[in-house]
DNA sequence: TCATTAAATTGTT
DNA sequence: AACAATTTAATGA
Protein backbone atom coordinates (compact mmCIF):
# COMPACT_ATOMS: atom_id res chain seq x y z
CA UNK A 1 0.00 0.00 0.00
CA UNK A 2 1.34 3.19 -1.14
CA UNK A 3 0.15 6.83 -1.19
CA UNK A 4 -0.32 9.23 -4.74
CA UNK A 5 2.90 11.14 -3.74
CA UNK A 6 5.00 8.13 -3.14
CA UNK A 7 3.77 6.52 -6.83
CA UNK A 8 4.26 9.84 -8.50
CA UNK A 9 7.74 9.96 -6.67
CA UNK A 10 8.54 6.57 -7.71
CA UNK A 11 7.74 6.65 -11.33
CA UNK A 12 10.01 7.31 -13.98
CA UNK A 13 8.22 10.07 -15.84
CA UNK A 14 8.23 12.16 -12.64
CA UNK A 15 11.71 12.37 -11.93
CA UNK A 16 12.43 14.87 -15.12
CA UNK A 17 9.80 17.23 -13.71
CA UNK A 18 10.16 20.53 -11.99
CA UNK A 19 9.43 21.45 -8.59
CA UNK A 20 6.93 23.35 -10.35
CA UNK A 21 5.29 20.79 -13.02
CA UNK A 22 5.65 18.07 -10.09
CA UNK A 23 3.09 20.60 -7.94
CA UNK A 24 0.45 20.58 -10.44
CA UNK A 25 0.65 17.22 -11.21
CA UNK A 26 -0.03 15.49 -7.74
CA UNK A 27 -2.78 19.07 -7.29
CA UNK A 28 -4.57 17.90 -10.42
CA UNK A 29 -4.60 13.91 -10.12
CA UNK A 30 -7.12 12.93 -8.12
CA UNK A 31 -7.09 9.25 -6.52
CA UNK A 32 -10.32 6.47 -6.47
CA UNK A 33 -10.46 3.05 -4.87
CA UNK A 34 -12.39 0.83 -7.00
CA UNK A 35 -13.38 -2.52 -5.50
CA UNK A 36 -12.67 -5.53 -6.93
CA UNK A 37 -14.22 -6.59 -10.10
CA UNK A 38 -15.23 -3.42 -10.22
CA UNK A 39 -15.15 -0.57 -13.72
CA UNK A 40 -11.97 1.29 -13.56
CA UNK A 41 -13.21 2.76 -16.89
CA UNK A 42 -15.38 1.46 -19.64
CA UNK A 43 -14.93 0.99 -23.20
CA UNK A 44 -16.53 3.01 -25.43
CA UNK A 45 -16.45 6.21 -23.37
CA UNK A 46 -14.23 9.00 -24.36
CA UNK A 47 -11.21 9.07 -23.02
CA UNK A 48 -10.42 12.32 -20.27
CA UNK A 49 -7.77 10.48 -18.07
CA UNK A 50 -3.98 9.23 -17.73
CA UNK A 51 -4.55 6.91 -15.84
CA UNK A 52 -1.94 4.77 -13.00
CA UNK A 53 -2.16 1.91 -10.59
CA UNK A 54 -1.51 3.21 -7.18
CA UNK A 55 -2.20 0.16 -5.27
CA UNK A 56 -3.77 -3.04 -6.93
CA UNK A 57 -4.05 -5.03 -10.16
CA UNK A 58 -5.77 -3.99 -13.09
CA UNK A 59 -7.02 -5.67 -16.55
CA UNK A 60 -7.37 -4.15 -20.38
CA UNK A 61 -10.13 -6.47 -21.29
CA UNK A 62 -12.74 -6.81 -24.15
CA UNK A 63 -15.62 -8.88 -24.88
CA UNK A 64 -16.10 -10.50 -28.50
CA UNK A 65 -18.81 -11.09 -30.14
CA UNK A 66 -20.17 -14.27 -28.48
CA UNK A 67 -19.75 -12.48 -24.90
CA UNK A 68 -16.22 -14.35 -24.11
CA UNK A 69 -13.83 -12.25 -22.50
CA UNK A 70 -10.71 -11.78 -23.68
CA UNK A 71 -8.03 -10.15 -21.64
CA UNK A 72 -4.96 -8.27 -23.39
CA UNK A 73 -2.96 -7.24 -20.46
CA UNK A 74 -2.83 -7.13 -16.61
CA UNK A 75 -1.47 -3.63 -15.05
CA UNK A 76 0.39 -3.77 -11.46
CA UNK A 77 0.87 -1.18 -9.23
CA UNK A 78 3.38 1.70 -10.86
CA UNK A 79 2.02 1.14 -14.43
CA UNK A 80 0.46 4.19 -16.37
CA UNK A 81 -1.91 3.65 -19.14
CA UNK A 82 -4.27 5.20 -21.41
CA UNK A 83 -1.43 7.47 -23.22
CA UNK A 84 -2.58 5.61 -26.67
CA UNK A 85 -6.33 6.54 -26.75
CA UNK A 86 -5.50 10.57 -25.18
CA UNK A 87 -3.06 11.00 -27.83
CA UNK A 88 -5.42 9.66 -30.84
CA UNK A 89 -8.56 11.30 -28.69
CA UNK A 90 -10.83 8.59 -29.72
CA UNK A 91 -12.87 6.39 -27.36
CA UNK A 92 -11.59 3.93 -25.07
CA UNK A 93 -11.32 0.40 -26.94
CA UNK A 94 -11.24 -1.42 -23.76
CA UNK A 95 -13.05 -2.13 -20.72
CA UNK A 96 -10.66 -1.65 -17.35
CA UNK A 97 -11.69 -3.94 -14.64
CA UNK A 98 -9.88 -4.20 -11.44
CA UNK A 99 -9.11 -7.42 -10.46
CA UNK A 100 -8.74 -6.69 -6.88
CA UNK A 101 -9.72 -3.46 -4.61
CA UNK A 102 -7.16 -1.27 -6.35
CA UNK A 103 -6.58 2.38 -5.83
CA UNK A 104 -6.30 4.30 -9.14
CA UNK A 105 -4.84 7.52 -10.16
CA UNK A 106 -6.30 10.12 -12.77
CA UNK A 107 -4.46 12.17 -14.27
CA UNK A 108 -6.83 14.98 -16.29
CA UNK A 109 -6.34 14.87 -20.26
CA UNK A 110 -5.61 18.69 -19.55
CA UNK A 111 -2.25 18.22 -17.34
CA UNK A 112 -1.70 15.56 -19.87
CA UNK A 113 -1.17 17.53 -22.48
CA UNK A 114 0.13 19.94 -20.68
CA UNK A 115 2.87 17.75 -19.87
CA UNK A 116 3.43 17.13 -22.96
CA UNK A 117 3.87 20.31 -24.22
CA UNK A 118 6.02 21.56 -21.37
CA UNK A 119 8.85 18.82 -20.50
CA UNK A 120 11.38 16.87 -22.65
CA UNK A 121 11.49 14.21 -19.99
CA UNK A 122 7.89 13.66 -19.90
CA UNK A 123 7.90 12.94 -24.13
CA UNK A 124 10.98 11.03 -23.43
CA UNK A 125 9.67 9.01 -21.22
CA UNK A 126 6.18 8.30 -23.23
CA UNK A 127 8.19 7.34 -26.37
CA UNK A 128 9.75 4.25 -24.61
CA UNK A 129 6.39 3.37 -23.43
CA UNK A 130 4.74 3.65 -26.13
CA UNK A 131 7.76 1.48 -27.61
CA UNK A 132 7.25 -1.05 -24.64
CA UNK A 133 3.71 -1.60 -25.18
CA UNK A 134 3.79 -1.63 -28.71
CA UNK A 135 6.65 -4.83 -27.99
CA UNK A 136 4.44 -6.06 -25.94
CA UNK A 137 1.38 -6.41 -27.40
CA UNK A 138 3.02 -8.13 -30.96
CA UNK A 139 4.51 -10.63 -28.12
CA UNK A 140 1.53 -11.45 -27.02
CA UNK A 141 0.23 -12.17 -30.37
CA UNK A 142 3.24 -14.24 -31.04
CA UNK A 143 2.55 -15.87 -28.10
CA UNK A 144 -1.02 -16.95 -28.42
CA UNK A 145 -0.29 -18.57 -31.83
CA UNK A 146 2.43 -20.35 -31.08
CA UNK A 147 2.72 -21.13 -27.65
CA UNK A 148 1.26 -23.53 -25.38
CA UNK A 149 -0.68 -23.08 -22.08
CA UNK A 150 2.10 -22.84 -19.40
CA UNK A 151 4.49 -21.12 -21.73
CA UNK A 152 1.80 -18.94 -22.10
CA UNK A 153 1.45 -18.44 -18.31
CA UNK A 154 5.04 -17.56 -18.01
CA UNK A 155 5.09 -15.16 -20.59
CA UNK A 156 2.03 -13.38 -19.04
CA UNK A 157 3.75 -13.22 -15.82
CA UNK A 158 6.82 -12.12 -17.39
CA UNK A 159 5.08 -9.43 -18.84
CA UNK A 160 4.16 -8.19 -15.47
CA UNK A 161 7.70 -7.63 -14.48
CA UNK A 162 8.69 -5.12 -17.67
CA UNK A 163 10.89 -2.56 -15.73
CA UNK A 164 10.09 0.30 -18.40
CA UNK A 165 6.10 -0.19 -18.02
CA UNK A 166 6.02 -1.26 -14.61
CA UNK A 167 8.99 0.21 -12.42
CA UNK A 168 9.58 -0.40 -8.91
CA UNK A 169 8.13 -3.95 -9.34
CA UNK A 170 9.53 -6.51 -6.59
CA UNK A 171 9.79 -9.91 -7.75
CA UNK A 172 6.55 -10.68 -5.68
CA UNK A 173 3.43 -10.43 -7.38
CA UNK A 174 0.37 -11.23 -4.81
CA UNK A 175 -2.48 -12.41 -7.43
CA UNK A 176 -4.55 -15.70 -6.72
CA UNK A 177 -4.56 -18.16 -9.05
CA UNK A 178 -7.83 -17.44 -10.44
CA UNK A 179 -6.70 -14.03 -11.02
CA UNK A 180 -4.20 -15.63 -13.23
CA UNK A 181 -5.95 -17.48 -14.94
CA UNK A 182 -8.45 -14.37 -16.27
CA UNK A 183 -5.15 -12.92 -17.08
CA UNK A 184 -4.23 -15.47 -19.00
CA UNK A 185 -7.32 -17.23 -20.49
CA UNK A 186 -6.93 -20.16 -18.81
CA UNK A 187 -9.08 -22.02 -16.16
CA UNK A 188 -7.98 -21.69 -12.72
CA UNK A 189 -7.03 -25.16 -12.66
CA UNK A 190 -4.97 -24.97 -16.01
CA UNK A 191 -3.29 -22.02 -14.51
CA UNK A 192 -2.61 -24.31 -11.45
CA UNK A 193 -0.95 -26.86 -13.29
CA UNK A 194 1.31 -24.70 -15.18
CA UNK A 195 2.78 -22.69 -12.11
CA UNK A 196 3.93 -26.23 -10.63
CA UNK A 197 5.37 -27.08 -13.59
CA UNK A 198 7.34 -23.54 -14.09
CA UNK A 199 7.92 -23.88 -9.81
CA UNK A 200 9.28 -27.39 -10.78
CA UNK A 201 11.58 -25.80 -13.61
CA UNK A 202 12.73 -23.24 -10.54
CA UNK A 203 11.07 -20.16 -12.24
CA UNK A 204 9.23 -19.10 -9.08
CA UNK A 205 7.93 -20.23 -6.06
CA UNK A 206 3.74 -20.92 -5.71
CA UNK A 207 2.68 -19.36 -2.62
CA UNK A 208 -0.78 -18.25 -0.95
CA UNK A 209 -2.03 -15.70 -2.36
CA UNK A 210 0.70 -15.00 -5.30
CA UNK A 211 3.80 -15.30 -6.25
CA UNK A 212 7.91 -14.99 -6.31
CA UNK A 213 9.23 -15.12 -9.62
CA UNK A 214 12.51 -16.20 -9.28
CA UNK A 215 13.92 -16.17 -12.68
CA UNK A 216 12.95 -13.72 -14.76
CA UNK A 217 14.74 -14.71 -17.87
CA UNK A 218 13.97 -18.42 -17.60
CA UNK A 219 10.18 -17.33 -17.70
CA UNK A 220 10.87 -14.97 -20.97
CA UNK A 221 12.53 -17.43 -22.63
CA UNK A 222 10.46 -20.75 -21.27
CA UNK A 223 9.08 -22.36 -23.92
CA UNK A 224 7.04 -26.10 -24.97
CA UNK A 225 4.17 -27.20 -27.24
C1' DT B 1 -1.03 -13.84 23.29
C1' DC B 2 -3.65 -17.75 22.15
C1' DA B 3 -7.67 -20.40 20.48
C1' DT B 4 -11.65 -20.48 17.61
C1' DT B 5 -14.17 -19.32 13.54
C1' DA B 6 -14.97 -17.48 9.07
C1' DA B 7 -13.36 -16.42 4.57
C1' DA B 8 -10.27 -16.92 0.84
C1' DT B 9 -7.27 -19.72 -1.84
C1' DT B 10 -5.30 -23.86 -3.34
C1' DG B 11 -4.99 -28.71 -4.89
C1' DT B 12 -7.40 -32.43 -6.85
C1' DT B 13 -11.02 -35.04 -9.15
C1' DA C 1 -17.83 -27.64 -11.78
C1' DA C 2 -17.50 -29.49 -7.29
C1' DC C 3 -15.12 -30.84 -3.15
C1' DA C 4 -11.60 -31.18 0.48
C1' DA C 5 -7.44 -29.28 2.41
C1' DT C 6 -4.81 -25.36 3.61
C1' DT C 7 -3.73 -20.52 4.78
C1' DT C 8 -4.94 -16.12 6.34
C1' DA C 9 -7.71 -12.73 8.84
C1' DA C 10 -10.86 -11.61 12.38
C1' DT C 11 -12.75 -12.23 16.76
C1' DG C 12 -12.82 -12.59 21.58
C1' DA C 13 -11.20 -14.44 25.91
Amino acid sequence: MQTLKDMLAASLWAKGLTPEQMRRVAAETTEKAVPAQGFVCRRGESVQHWIGVIDGLVKMTNLSADGKPTTFTGVPNGGWFSEGSLLKNEPRRYDIVALRASRIAYMPRATFMWLLDTSIEFNRFLVVQLNERLGQFIAMVEHDRLLGPDARVARGLAGMFNPHLYPGMGNRLEVSQEELGYLAGLSRQRVNQSLKLLEQAGLLRVEYGGITVLDMDGLNKFEDS
